[in-house]
DNA sequence: GTTATTGCAAACATTTTGCAATTAA
DNA sequence: TTAATTGCAAAATGTTTGCAATAAC
């Protein structure tokens, strides 16, 4: 289980085989982020940029990480304060498990089921893990049938988890 | 698998019980979620909420949010656009373990291990998923050690993906 | 020499704060 | 009555857009 992240030489590579420019700004984004040791935030990376680029500006900062993003050289993950989206709670810890066309969310209880999975992350990495989120993201029965139609009506697909 | 969420009846008695008062707004904003079909951001919840109490603001919901969040009753969720860290993407599709106190992310794959758990809840709720995001939280192996010193200098745990 | 890319200013969107008026208990 | 709660205006954040100047190819 080897985790190979790109390095700064393949941001130049990608960049260049997709049809981008290897620019001063870009260069020093770049060097950041194969460099950076956890995960930094646009305001981060400007400050950071700016000791290889001086010149550099933040709307740069957010163009290029959309550029790289869409490269797939660079993920975005959710830190905590941010989104936005509200449901009413259920008792137990809960996972979503949204529908991409009618937004329709439903909660289930999981935990148990991704316990081992948990666990075996912890002994292979040392971390101690004690919390986690987890999304799941797709169709509802009744937006798979009608993905064609004009209707955007959620569903109620509590029924199913019987 | 029961997933009950809270009736507007709760709202009321929880609300109570932690000895905050029921307004016609926390009225309004408990009845839009409890009755809501599928998550609403503030603006969703503003506009419904003033058919129960029509003078109600977007302060007043954003307030009442976190209330309610703060009591358990509601939860947020990740809506998609919006949040913000960005780390050097791993090759496959991964999942994110992030240290809670040097913001340390290791990307691990993790799809193979998380596919039978996907596919039963395929088969309970009818959705057909196609995505997921997954994060733990947690603290890496040096965090752990140093919990009470002060520094917060990250360390690099990669190598515990052996 | 072209054309992509940049930085600035300004716009935009989202969320929070200060404060006087209101209202539930 | 009186302290919690509200709504407004305004501030604070975070992110995007228009455009002339610049720099990569």
């Amino acid at each position: 289980m080897k985790t190979q992240t790109y390095t700064y030489a393949d941001f130049t590579t990608q960049l260049r085989k997709a049809g981008f420019r290897m620019t001063a700004s870009r260069k020093a984004i770049a060097r950041v982020l194969s460099s950076a040791e956890h995960w930094l935030n646009p305001d981060e990376i400007l400050l950071r940029g700016r000791e290889y680029c001086p010149s550099l500006g933040l709307v740069t900062v957010y163009r290029t990480l959309t550029l790289f993003t869409e490269l797939g050289l660079v993920s975005r993950i959710h830190a905590h304060p941010g989104c936005h989206g509200y449901v009413t709670a259920t008792l137990e810890h809960g996972h979503h498990l949204v529908c991409r066309r009618c937004q329709q969310v439903v909660e289930f209880p999981g935990s148990d089921a991704l316990a081992p999975f948990i666990k075996a992350i912890e002994e292979k990495t040392g971390f101690t893990i004690d919390d986690h989120m987890l999304e799941l993201h797709g169709l509802c029965p009744a937006c798979q049938v009608q993905t064609q139609s004009g209707t955007h009506e959620p569903h109620n697909a509590k029924e199913f988890l019987s």
